[in-house]
Order: structure tokens, then sequence, then C-alpha cells
DNA sequence: GTTTCCATAAACATGA
DNA sequence: GTCATGTTTATGGAAA
């Protein structure tokens, strides 16, 4: 699997790595937390199918493998939680398959079976495992090896897998170690909950949210993860895959452009003492700026610029790009290099412009060795940039809109029924 | 055959 | 210089 490994590459260490102090913290994005208040009011998500390849696609193969994973979650410990290949040994050049037989899945019982599970819904749980809800790397090292023991003998490697999910995906987010106290604080208010111009038609309050197209489905074979109300029901089969309606956004106000509709409902920032302040600028348009790949490296070495968006996930500003306020904005950010966070909401674009770029680059720089070709990345511009942001929000501020409209309707119904 | 997701390997940078 | 951490890219397998 994967590409010849050159001899000169020295080994990745299997042993429990030692803290260097240059560990930060990490936690699931603002999505886990909407997730886990939708759970909290025993509400099950809409179940969302859209076209294939359309950008909300993405972005909700996100937030129900978030989900699926919580639920996973809720779920680790059960004897029954999945099945798997036999025990199979580590000497075997076969790595186990994550497919399912008849036999039950125990770490502790197979300690040399590989877990079915993929290395993201290993640090989520790991994550989600640790009463701060947030982890440095080295302790979600630990957290696997000890709940896995398969890793401790694994081929080495397995932690460069751990750091490259972290980095990769944006289902989880760097915390600031010194400041990680704060964050909770932070994040309580969420931009999206103010968002009332989206809709989904066909909305489903007893379909479970994975649909059989998804990833976590399709690797576990349809085990059903994920019960509505909260029930889990370790071990049961999906019956059908025709549980799951397609259904699509439909934008209230369709005159408003995406774009328009994002900067007015999500104008505002959350500065440093949890204050949401409007018109501030957290998303520079600027086209060298990833907010959704490099957000780390800008934190140390790039600090002001654009990995300040002070703990709120989503941080759109209703400025037009370069404007004065945005300017004054910045330069106010810049005296505060400590607080940042990731424009997680915008996270669920990093596949897509991932793909996107990856495609450009090859076709524009292939030639070229490997360090020049990070140098010289195509620019994005001003308005893909904001295009797919604005895509990205509006679609997930509707997913919350809805979860909003169906408190409602549950409580409406209640008190009806009373 | 194509697409998508994921795991793995590796190059490279950074900081203690 | 070493090591841990972090980012990014490349590649191949599996599954749909």
């Amino acid at each position: 699997m994967g590409p010849v490994m050159p001899p000169s590459k020295k080994p990745e260490s299997s042993g429990v790595s030692v803290a260097s102090g240059l560990s930060q913290f990490y936690q699931a994005s603002s999505i886990t937390r909407a997730l886990q208040e939708a759970e909290e009011m025993d509400l099950a998500l809409p179940t969302i199918k859209l076209e294939k390849g359309s950008m909300e696609d993405e972005e909700l193969t996100n937030l129900n493998w978030l989900h699926e994973s919580k639920n996973l979650l809720n779920s680790f410990g059960d004897p029954v939680l999945r099945s798997v290949s036999p025990v199979q040994d580590l000497d075997d050049d076969t790595p186990p398959s994550p497919a399912h037989s008849d036999l039950p899945y125990d770490a502790k019982q197979n300690p040399n079976c590989k877990p079915p599970y993929s290395f993201s819904c290993l640090i989520f749980m790991a994550i989600e495992d640790a009463p701060s809800k947030r982890l440095p790397v080295k302790d979600i090292y630990n957290w696997i090896l000890e709940h896995f023991p398969y890793f401790a003998n694994a081929p080495t490697g397995w932690k460069n897998s751990v750091r490259h999910n972290l980095s990769l995906n944006k289902c989880f987010k760097k915390v600031d170690k010194d400041r990680s106290q704060g964050i909770n604080a932070l994040e309580l208010v969420d931009p999206y909950i103010s968002n009332d111009c989206m809709l989904y038609s066909g909305v489903s309050m007893s379909s479970p949210p994975i649909w059989p197209g998804s990833p976590f489905y399709r690797k576990n074979k349809g085990v059903l993860l994920q019960v509505p109300q909260g029930v889990i029901q370790n071990g049961a089969r999906m019956m059908s895959q025709g549980l799951f309606p397609g259904i699509r956004p439909l934008p209230i106000n369709p005159i408003v452009s995406r774009t328009a509709a994002v900067r007015s409902v999500l104008g505002y920032r959350i500065t440093s003492d949890g204050e949401p302040t409007r018109n501030s600028p957290l998303v520079s348009s600027d086209p060298k700026e990833d907010h959704t790949y490099s957000f780390a490296k800008s934190s140390s070495s790039d600090v002001g610029e654009e990995a300040h968006c002070d703990g709120s996930e989503v941080s759109f500003h209703a400025n037009e790009a370069g404007s004065d306020a945005e300017e004054d904005d910045k330069s106010k950010i810049k005296k505060e290099p400590k607080e940042w966070s990731v424009d997680a909401l915008a996270l669920a674009q990093h596949k897509k412009r991932q793909h996107l770029t990856k495609v450009k680059q090859r076709v524009a720089s292939d030639t070229l060795p490997l360090k020049k070709r990070r140098t010289e990345k195509p620019p994005e511009s001003d308005d893909e940039e904001m295009k797919e942001a604005a895509g990205s929000l509006l679609h997930l501020a509707g997913v919350r809109a809805c979860l909003n409209n169906i408190t409602n309707r549950t409580a409406k119904g209640q008190k009806e029924q009373k």
C-alpha cells in the first residue's frame, strides 16, 4: 500500500512521543458542537442528499461524518459495536480488511486486529473522550494506544497518519494551548444561530442522518450507527437504502446572491471577550491565504494576517473585501496575535478546493521540483474564494436553520397536543 | 472505467 | 543535531 519507501528515510518511532512543548490542542469544529446541541434537543438531523458533484454535497458529507463519529463514540465499548474480519497476523502483508464478517470487533480481545475505524474516527473519539474535548497530539496517540492495542505493535507510520489527518481533516481544529481554556466561551455564539435565510425541503425528522452513500456507511457495510432520538442500537443493520429522500436547499430570498446573503447574515464576528461584533472582517480576500488549509502555519508565522478569527468559527464580514473598515480591523487584530481560531464553517470547502488546486497544480507545475511547486501555488480569485465560502456558510447555516425549524415545529406540535 | 474516500509514505519546515 | 510536531503532496487500494 502506498509508494515504496526509500531506504534513506528513517522510519518513525513507534514509541510514545516525548512532549516537545510545541504541541497544541485539537478539538472538534463548531459543526460538531451544533450536532451535539441537536442531540441534546433530541433532534434527528435532517437527512440531506444532494446531487452528485454539488458543492454542498461535500459539506454534508462532513456533517454526516461527524454525526456518525459521534454515535460511534457513544457506542464505543459495546461488544457488538462492529463486525470485522477475523484476527489477522501482522506479518501478513495483506492489511486487515474493514469488511465485516460475523465476528464482532473487540479491541481488547483482538489486539492484532486492525480497528475498522478510520483515523478520523479514532481521533474524534479520542478528543471527545477527553473531559476538555481537546487533546494535544501526543495524548491522541496515547488514547489510541490505550484503546486499540493493535497500534502498539502496528507497523510504524500510524502516528504520521494521525498527524496527517489532524492537519488535513478540517473536522479538527487546532487550539492554541495557552488560550484553550477560553475557547468554549468564544464558541457559545455561533454565527448561524441567527440565520433565517435558508430552508431545506423534504426534511425528514425521523430518518437517520447516515445516507447509504456516506463514506462511513460504505466503509462499515451498512451497519447502523445512528439512531434517532438518541437511542443507540448497536449492531442493527440498515434494512433499506431507500430511506433517505433527496432534498435541496431553498433560499427564502432568491434575489439576494449567496455572497450577499452570507455577508448580511453572518456579518459579525466574536471578539476576544465573546461579544459579537458587526461588520468585522475575519476572512481576508487575499488569494494567498487559505483559511481552510494553512491555518496552523499562519498562526505561527503569519500572525495577524489570516489566522485570527478570535475563536469564532464562522467569521464573515459584511464589508466588501479590501474596504477601509477591513483594513482597520486587520490592524486591530494584529494587536492580539494570540487569539486565533479557524474559519471552521468554511472548512467544508477544503476538499473541494484541494481537489481543484491539485488539478491546477498538476497541469501547471508538474515539471517543477517539489519545493518549487509549493511556492508557486496558483492564486484563487477573490470571487471564487468568496463564492466557495458563501456556499459553505449558507449551506451550513441552512442546516442549522433547519434544526431550528425542527425545534420550533416540535415545540409547536407539543403545544398543540396539550 | 471512473470517482471518491481513505491510508500510507514522504518531503519539508519549525521549534524546543 | 535530534526529535516531535505540523503541513502538504503523492500514490495506491477499496468500494460505489
